[in-house]
DNA sequence: ATGCGTAATCGAAACGTTTCGATTACTTTG
DNA sequence: CAAAGTAATCGAAACGTTTCGATTACGCAT
C-alpha cells in the first residue's frame, strides 16, 4: 500500500505538505497541491486510518451498544441497525457493534479504555442505566436511543402520548367511541419499562380529555393468551369498535377473535397496531394500519447529534421526540363502512 | 489514560518488558511479571487499541458487509447480526458494519484502502459478486455468508436439498403423500436467486424419488396474491394435504385460505414453513411447525472461519452448508390426526 | 529602507504500541 | 572446561500519520 511518504516523493514535497494539502488545515500552492493530487491518483493512496487515529486522537469510529438479550422487538432493529451505519458512513464515520449485557458494566468499561470509539449510541436504555454514569464519568460523548428518566439530556424517543393521541383522534374521526387498548403485560408494566408505562398513562388521560369510552387489557405476548383476552372482552363488552394493539404477537389473535364472533374487519371492528412495522403488517389478511416508528428518522437523528457532540460543534436540540407515523391498510375504517 | 510507558515506570521495568509480559512472546520472570501485573491494575491499564493496530499490523477488526438495499429477508438477520457481533467479541474482535450497494465495488474499495479491518464477511452474496474479485485481489481475508457459484471456497450457506428432504420426509412420515410446495416468485427463480433455484431442482427430483404427488406454485410475496394462489389450488387439486411455504408474506394466505375452505389445521392440511424464524411463526394461529435456519450456528462458523482465516490457523473445512432444524408447532400434524 | 504580517514549505516530534537485535548471566552438553 | 544454548531484560527502530515550530520569501504599510 502506498503510504503519504510515497506520495511525498512522487510529488516531491515534503510529508507534512502533503498532509496539509489533504486537511487544508494550512493553505498550499496550487501547483505543489495538484501536484499531490496526481500523485495520489496515480498509486491510489487513501490515508491510512489506523496511523491517522493514532497521531489526530480520534478514530470516526462510534459504537452501537445493544444489551446481548434479544427482546425481540422484531422486525424494526434490523432496519434501525442498517440506517445507523449508513448515516455513520454518510459522515465518515464507522459504525461498530458491541452487544453486551445491560447490567455488567465492566465489559463496557473494557473496551471504552481501549479508546478505540470517538463515542457511544445507546440503545434500550432503562432508568438508572448503569451505563450511563459510567460513560459520564468517563467523559465519552453518548447519545441515548430510548430514555432514561434519572437522565435528561441527550436522547432520541417516540413521542408516545402524542401517537397515542394521534391514533384515538384518528380512531374518533372515524366514528369510534368504545375503544380498547391492548397493552403489554402488567408485569412489563411493573418493571416500569417506558414505552407501556407512557402508552399506559396516556391512554387514562386521553380517554378522559377526549370523552371517549376507553378500555384497557395487558395480555402476555404470545397468540394463544391474547385469543382467550380478545374473547373475554368481546363477550363482555362487545360494543367494543376498535382495538388499539401494541404487542406484534397478539394481532393475530385480535383478527382471530373478531372473526370468530363473526364481525367483519373493518366494517364491525378497527383494529390499529402501534409501533409495529409495515413488514409485519403486512404479513396479515387484512394488513394491519399501523402507527410505525420514524425508525430512520429518529436513527439519523440520534447518529448525527452524537456526532456533533463529538465534534464539539454544540447544537441546540438535544431532545428529541418523535411521534409515530400513521400508516392505513385494510384494518380499520368507518364503522359500518360508511364514509366521514 | 494510563499509557504502556506509566506501567513500565511504576513497575520499574523497560517499555518492552511490558509488553512481552503481555503478549508472551518473551519470557518474564515471575517477579517482574507480578510486578508488572501490579502496576496496570494501579493504573486500570488497558492497552490502547489503536496504537496497538498501528505496530501490529492487524486491527482486530472485521466488517460486516451486506447491501444497503433491504431486501426484507426479515426478521432472522437481526439475530444474526447480533450473534455475528458477539461472535466476534468473544475471540476479541470488533465488527464494524458496512451498509454499501452490492454492484458499486468503489466505496468498498476505498474502505479497503483504509486499512481498517482484517477481513470481511460478506452477506447476501449473489453470483458472479463482484466484491469477491476485489477482496480477493486486495488480499483480504474474507468469507462467504451464502455463496457464489463461480467462487468455491469460503462460504456457510444453508443446506437446501437437506432440507427439503427432511421437510419432505417429515411429511410423509405424518402420512402426506399429495404435497405442494409454495415457493417465491418465478421472476426469482429466473434472476437466479440460489434458494429459490436449489429448492425447485430440489423439490422436482425428491418428488420423484420419494414417489410422492408433488406440486410446487411460484407466488409474489403479498398476503393478497397468496390467497388467489391458494384458493385455486384447493380448488384445482383438493387432495393436496400439506404445504411447504418458503415465502413468509403469505403464510397468512395459506392459512385463511384452508379455513375458508372448511379444513381444519392440521387435522386436514398441514403446513410447513422453510427458513422462517421462530418469532414470525409464532405470530399465527396454529403457530407454524418451521424448518428454521440455523442462524447462530452459521454465523459462528462463518466468522470463526474468517478468523482462522486472518490469523492464518489454516483450517480444514471451509465450505459449510448447514441444514435447518425442525420445529414443530401446531400447523403439522398427521391427516385426521390420527397417531403415526 | 525598515519592519511586519502572511503564504508556503519543511523538518522533526509526537501518538502508544510491537518487535528486532544486543547484552548479560546462567545452565547444559560433549 | 570450553562451547553452546537459553532465559531475562533493555534500548531503539518502526508503524503512518498529524501538528508544532522554524524558515524563507514576498508584498505592503510606515
Amino acid at each position: 500500500m502506498a503510504t503519504i511518504k510515497d506520495v511525498a516523493t512522487r510529488a516531491g514535497v515534503s510529508i507534512s505538505t502533503v498532509s496539509y494539502a489533504l486537511s487544508g488545515v494550512r493553505s498550499i500552492s496550487p501547483e505543489k497541491k495538484s501536484l499531490i493530487e496526481a500523485a495520489m491518483n496515480e498509486l491510489d493512496y487513501k490515508p491510512h486510518a489506523i496511523a491517522r487515529s493514532l497521531a489526530s486522537k480520534h478514530t470516526k469510529i462510534i459504537a452501537l451498544l445493544f444489551s446481548a438479550v434479544e427482546r425481540g422487538l422484531g422486525l424494526s432493529e434490523l432496519t434501525l441497525i442498517m440506517k445507523a451505519a449508513k448515516t455513520a458512513t454518510k459522515a465518515g464515520y464507522h459504525l461498530v457493534l458491541w452487544s453486551l449485557q445491560t447490567n455488567d458494566t465492566q465489559e463496557l468499561r473494557e473496551l471504552i479504555l481501549q479508546e478505540l470509539v470517538d463515542g457511544v449510541l445507546l440503545m434500550e436504555v432503562h432508568n438508572n442505566d448503569p451505563r450511563i454514569s459510567l460513560l459520564y464519568e468517563k467523559k465519552i460523548p453518548f447519545f441515548l436511543f430510548g430514555r432514561d428518566e434519572s437522565y435528561s439530556e441527550n436522547f432520541v424517543d417516540i413521542d408516545f402520548s402524542a401517537t397515542m393521541e394521534a391514533a384515538l383522534t384518528y380512531l374518533i374521526r372515524l366514528g369510534h367511541h368504545t375503544i380498547c387498548f391492548l397493552n403489554q403485560s402488567e408485569k412489563t408494566l411493573k418493571s416500569g419499562y417506558g414505552p407501556v408505562v407512557r402508552t399506559h398513562e396516556s391512554f387514562i388521560a386521553l380517554s378522559k380529555s377526549l370523552h371517549i369510552q376507553g378500555y384497557e387489557k395487558f395480555c402476555e405476548p404470545n397468540a394463544k393468551t391474547g385469543l382467550e383476552v380478545v374473547q373475554g372482552l368481546l363477550t363482555e363488552t362487545p360494543d367494543i369498535t376498535a382495538f388499539i394493539v401494541m404487542n406484534d404477537n397478539i394481532i393475530s389473535s385480535v383478527i382471530k377473535g373478531i372473526e370468530e364472533n363473526d364481525f367483519r374487519i373493518p366494517e364491525d371492528k378497527s383494529i390499529v397496531a402501534l409501533f409495529s412495522s409495515a413488514s409485519l403488517a403486512s404479513l396479515f389478511i387484512p394488513p394491519i394500519t399501523t402507527f410505525e416508528m420514524e425508525g430512520g428518522l429518529m436513527m439519523e437523528t440520534a447518529i448525527g447529534q452524537l456526532i456533533s457532540k463529538i465534534e464539539k460543534k454544540e447544537t441546540e436540540k438535544k431532545q428529541q421526540l418523535i411521534p409515530c407515523k400513521l400508516i392505513e391498510r385494510g384494518s380499520s375504517g368507518s364503522i359500518g363502512g360508511k364514509q366521514v
